[in-house]
Formats: structure tokens, sequence, C-alpha cells
DNA sequence: AGTTTGTTCAAACAGTTGTTTGAATTTTTA
DNA sequence: TAAAAATTCAAACAACTGTTTGAACAAACT
């Protein structure tokens, strides 16, 4: 009768669907793991959620929060310049600092679903990306001045998001290319210092001539 | 003795391997919708290659040949600027122009294997990136000078692959994200210009102050 | 011819998957 | 306390997976 019977299994599901999602991805994962991990029946997914896609609509829910509105950079006293600092390196700590906490599974769940979409992504893209990719198009705007082209806006935009996500893309090829390059972990601020240097040259270049 | 107008079913059963495993992935991928495709028997992929993951190594062997060397832009006459031009201009349309044949193909299943990494990345990474990546750290050498820090340079060559790679990995953001952004087959000069700029940019910035 | 070798095929095998069942157990309600 | 509702559990289910089997067929060689 009382919505909360008994949470602890619930929630122990949702822990070890987080994990289990994160790092084998959704098809490979399968619910016995899951439930083995909870210390929980078989059964107990679909008694409490209905089934394994119900789950991981309920996982995305919870590591992609709604409330979330990062907007960091937009105090108006700082430059453009300096705000994209800002933006770039809140960003990039959020994907590779942390270690063991949720933030870094959510960014392996999102790098799965970029590879192999599904419909979920759609929910991801509006709950992750769009809030994140609106701001940096307004210091973009600013830094590239208003009569920019949209092409150079739009490409400059994904130049830099690729800047951020490359390593979470490349970092298994780093490791079997180049094992004795310093990894980005444990460097965040050279890394982050790099990226904008690269990232402010690479856009007063393609300002320039247009 | 060669070229029998019946079709070899083990080629058969290759080519619609390379379709179905850049299509889904290897998990995804069944030997029953392989062998449909090819319209094989079943047990034919068993017969031929031995099993699955056996028909995947050759589906690899296959599209990823071993006679192939790029070092297009190896030109002692150009400059490095222009060795770069070439260099992206090749690469890009390698991977965004040929839309139906077996090239891209191949960068599917490279991207498949980047987000969900297996013991035949080794295999892929050794043919298909690492003399790209080589030709990539000799121009950046001259165009950095010899003296730059080795960080610097291994973090500028993953920056310019990421760009060039960015959209193989964003396309399905982009579509619902921005719609209207134009896409970058079928304008791929302009892409290739602006990233060609950007790199450079970026270049030019992270070697002034070392 | 007959024999051998290579190839196809329907059927079945053994394992894993998500899900369901129905009875046992716990918790809540009256 | 007793009835009721909610939760756990072992077992089984149906569907799918890669793989194997053994007979049928085809081609090549002696």
């Amino acid at each position: 009768m009382n919505e909360t019977p008994d949470v602890n299994t619930k929630d122990a599901l949702l822990a070890a669907a987080i994990e289990v999602f994160a790092d084998k991805g959704f098809d490979a994962a399968t619910v016995r793991d899951i439930c083995g991990r909870a210390k929980a029946n078989v059964a107990a997914v679909n008694y409490h959620f209905g089934g394994k896609d119900a789950l991981y609509v309920a996982v995305l829910e919870e590591i992609f929060p709604k409330d979330e509105h990062p907007q960091i950079a937009k105090d108006p006293d700082l430059s453009p310049q300096e705000r994209l600092h800002n933006y770039l390196s809140d960003l990039t700590s959020e994907i590779y600092e942390r270690g063991n906490g949720m933030v870094t599974q959510r960014w392996a769940i999102f790098l799965r679903e970029m590879a192999k979409p599904s419909q979920n992504l759609d929910f991801i893209v509006k709950r992750q990306v769009q809030p994140r990719t609106d701001e940096l198009r307004n210091i973009l705007t600013e830094i590239l001045g208003p009569d920019v082209p949209g092409a150079v806006l739009a490409f400059s935009s994904s130049n830099i998001w690729a800047l951020v996500l490359d390593h979470l893309l490349t970092q298994p090829i780093i490791d079997r290319l180049t094992p004795q390059r310093p990894s980005v972990r444990g460097n965040i601020d050279d890394f982050v210092d790099h990226i904008v240097k690269f990232s402010l040259g690479g856009l007063s270049a393609v300002k320039e001539n247009t």
C-alpha cells in the first residue's frame, strides 16, 4: 500500500545497474549480473522496474538529473576567453577527474549511446548535451563576433567539444599506441591549459579570414 | 579456373559479414543474419571460417589490408602546412565522402571498437592508426619545431585527430541537436578548410608560449 | 564405372537471455 | 492477532545464441 515498502533492494538494483550498464553497455549487460551484484533475485528487476528496458530508463533518469543547470561561466564580468577557460575546465574535470563516482559512469554510458545510438539518446541529448552546447555557443558568439557565419560557429563549437571528448574515445587507442604518454587524469590542468590555448588559437584563425 | 559465375559462398559470407558487423556491431550481429544475407546455410560460417570470432578476424583482415601505405603528404617540396592540408583532406574524404563503399564501413567498425574495445583493437590500431599517426607526428614536428615538448606534440596530435573523427562520433547527436546544420558529406571542402585553419591556428598558439 | 573429397543442408544441441509463475515469506493494515 | 498486501525466491518458460551433427549432394580424380 505504501510507496516505500522496501527501498533497499530497489536502490541496490539501480546502483548495480548503473555499474553494469556503464561497464558492459546495455546489450552485454545481463539482469542476472545486475541482480547478483545487488544481492537480489533474478525476478527483482521485473518486479521493481518492469523489465530491463525500463530499468535502463530509470538509470538514465538517475544519472542525468533534470535539475542540473551548469551555467558556471556566465559571469558577465569575465572576458569570453576566461569564460571559455572556465567552461572547458569544468567540463574536463567532470569527465576525467572523479574516478569512481557516478559522473564518469555517466559519460561512459553517453559514449556507448553515441557509438550505437538508441531511442534513449534523445533523452540524454536533451538532458545533458543541449544546455552545455547552448552555453558554449554563447561564448563562441562573443569571441567570434556577431557577424560570423553560422557554419563557422557550428563547426567551431563541434571542434571544441571534440577536443574535450577526444580522450574519452581514444583512451584505449592511446594505451595501445603510446603507453608512455602521461594520462590526462592527474594532469587535468596541463590538459585544460593546452586545449584552451589550442581552441583560442584556432578560433582567431577561423575568425581572421571570413 | 577462377571467377565462376556462381557466387562463391565464402566471399558472399565475407561481404555479408562486413555489412552486418558494421551495422550492428560484433555482439549484436548474428550468424543467422549474416548467412541469411549471403543466402547460405547457418552452418556455412563454421564450415568456411571456423566460427563467428574467426569470421570477424577475417573481416578485419579484409577491410584493413596490410599493403595499404598512405604516406600521401610526404612530398618534400611542400611546406608542412600544405602537407597538413593534404593529410587532413585525404583522411576526411576517406571517412566521410564515399558513402556506400567499404571505406565507411571500416570506420564504423573502428568506431565500435573504440567505444567497446576488444582484443582485435590491437590489430586495427597497428594496421590502420599507427602509420597515420606517425605521419601526422612528422608533420607536426616540422610545424612546431624540434624543441617542442613531447607532451605538447602528443596533445596536439590527438587534438587534430579529434577534429577529424569528431563527426564520426557526434553525427547522431548533431542530428538531434541542430538538424538544420549542413552535413559534412557534400561539403567536404568547406569542412577541410575549416579544420585546417583551426588546426594551424591552434598549433601556432600552443607553439608560442612554450 | 567407383571412390574420394569438398560442400550444402535441415535438424538438433547446449548454453544464455529476459521474463513469468506460483508458492513462501515478510511487512503493513485493521 | 488475523487478514491483506507487498515482497522475495527457486524453478521453469520461451526465445534466441553459436555450434555440431550426419545425411545428402556435387565435383574431381583413379
